[in-house]
DNA sequence: CACCATCCATACTCTAAGGTATGGCTGGCA
DNA sequence: TGCCAGCCATACCTTAGAGTATGGATGGTG
């Protein structure tokens, strides 16, 4: 049996933690319960809680980034590359990933390492989403304003769905909502 | 000395304790320490934690309210009021404020009590925005739609400032994505 | 077969924090 | 003046969770 494995699996559960609890409820007594383990193997993969919550962030980092590099890689247009971001972010088919980041940020203001990663993330997905806009628009700094309002949108989105209800018809909603961001 | 001054203060303190580092580090003890008194008192002005986390839900919720109020009783014109709601929200001129925002809004993730009040004034801010759109667009539906995304800028964008440094021109930025969004 | 590395369980310590029980102080009022 | 209500301190109990020390099982290899 590959340790690495088992490490992983440690990683996973916190994750899974993370994204129904945020950081504060990764706690390594109840993973050990969900992995039906104990203690003992914790801190045979790991130094301590601190080696874990780094891992957590070195995980997420790389997700992603590979997703920001898969979906530059694509060769549609731009307006079709947006629209698949905003319904790949913006659609509930993911909650979890949502909620891991959402956790992840609210992590980011009170953790400097946490903070770190988030700020390198944003980067990278505002310069990746600036390209796609600058195929549309004239000016740089417009493409990095539409970028700006983009990228705030979806998580701004995904911030008000915390509420169970919401407004009546709300694909709908979405749907002009992408008609406005993407022009 | 008016008891209801007492448990105010503890409510304050607690406000700041949520808006630094989450609900989880409300702690009745860290803030019996910061007020220079003890267990004894909070127990003598509350039953128990739960009631002061629904004392501050309470508490942020008649705030939001009566600010809303207030912005909906300007008598200027409705782009006006839009640009100086994106410069009261996005201005880093309020970080408290703007942290308890979050914080609430991250606790409202794991409580269905916190969730039920968020959704409470997400209503009346949609709402009261996209009254103000009314006046800017012919259509009710994309009234609701610019609302939608205004709000949600607003709230992804006070997501995006965890980051120190950020873009180099972030209040160029900024102006171009109020023009892009009041129009 | 014997042995060692890997992996985990058991049993403990220590601390932070919620909550309770009770006693003490102090100011205003009969 | 005496007494009571309001307010808080002290001392305690209890639990959750981080971390440690150590022993036991198991499987692959010389």
């Amino acid at each position: 049996m590959n340790s690495k494995l088992k490490r992983e699996a440690w990683v996973q559960e916190a994750m899974s933690a993370l994204a129904e609890g945020g950081i504060s409820s990764v706690k390594v007594e109840v993973l050990a319960k969900k992995l039906n383990v104990t203690k003992g193997s914790f801190y045979w993969h790991f130094k301590n809680r601190p080696e874990l919550l780094t891992q957590i962030l070195e995980f997420w980092r790389d997700g992603r980034i590979q997703t920001i590099r898969r979906q530059v890689a694509s060769d549609q247009p731009a307006s079709a590359v947006l629209a698949e971001l905003l319904r790949l972010y913006t659609d509930r088919s993911n909650p979890r990933g949502n909620a891991i980041e959402l956790a992840v940020r609210d992590w980011a203001r009170s953790d400097s390492q946490a903070a770190a990663v988030v700020a390198l993330v944003d980067e990278q997905r505002l310069a990746s989403v600036a390209s796609l806009y600058q195929q549309l628009t004239a000016s740089d700094d417009e493409a990095q304003a539409r970028a700006y309002l983009f990228y705030s949108y979806i998580f701004g989105s995904s911030l008000l769905n915390t509420s169970s209800a919401e407004l009546a018809d709300e694909t709908h909603l979405r749907k002009l909502c992408a008609a406005l961001l993407i022009r």
